[in-house]
DNA sequence: TTCACGAATTGATGGTTATCGATGGAATGG
DNA sequence: CCATTCCATCGATAACCATCAATTCGTGAA
């Protein structure tokens, strides 16, 4: 008698529920993919912190990297939701999306 | 007189400031490329929802991925303190860590 | 001791990502 | 018109990551 082990048939003792629907973790993913980068973050928490939009140059005097990279990393914002453009001129100014989920901006105010 | 646009100079317009601490960017990126994976998140998911310590082998069962593979991901999530782990006979058991930052069991919450 | 089983580690591989230089489009000023 | 400036995209490279097969480790039972 296995008095202190429960019962178990080829390595499943017992039985797991994936209680998070798929989609839902998938969506997740793709805005932690986005924000898990210390470059991205950062923008992130001057945009958050910013009145004003700010433009790529700007984002690019600030974090020593190349133009082409600070572009990438907006590109990657934007591509999950996160952030917003808008041209004005010649220059590309961005700030936070303004219909952000509210899942999504609890992210953030605990995060940035 | 150019009264739309604001004076700059050589690619920048308004001095950003990077005002999260650096330290604290790393902290945080480090705990979001550990969740930024949708095996991972929904493991985190599960061992939030579940009352008592899950043994590798029930993920194993529960994800259609190998038992090295779950191991690896186990690892990950306890390279960041976000679990903990207790050995029973030769099984091995995980849970959620007990004593998670503020801001981080904040961020499960949003999440799973 | 020997065997069986669960878990962790290693090595290898394919896919993803961050970064930069070069290029081209768009807008502005001369 | 041409020159300049800012931005996005492309191409290439290096680093990283997820995954598996094979192996090793540790434990418990025969």
């Amino acid at each position: 008698m296995k008095a202190t082990l429960p019962e178990r048939v080829k390595g499943v003792c017992c039985p797991p529920s994936i209680t998070v629907p798929p989609a839902r973790v998938d969506a997740s993913v793709e805005v932690l993919k986005a924000l898990a980068d210390p470059t991205r973050l950062q923008m992130v928490g001057v945009l958050k912190r910013s009145t004003r939009p700010v433009c790529i140059c700007d984002f690019t005097a600030a974090f020593e990297l190349s133009q082409p990279t600070i572009s990438h990393h907006m590109g990657k914002l934007r591509d999950v939701g996160l952030v917003e453009m808008t041209k004005v001129g010649i220059w590309a100014h961005y700030r936070l999306a303004g219909h952000l989920e509210p899942k999504t901006r609890a992210l953030l105010d605990v995060l940035v």
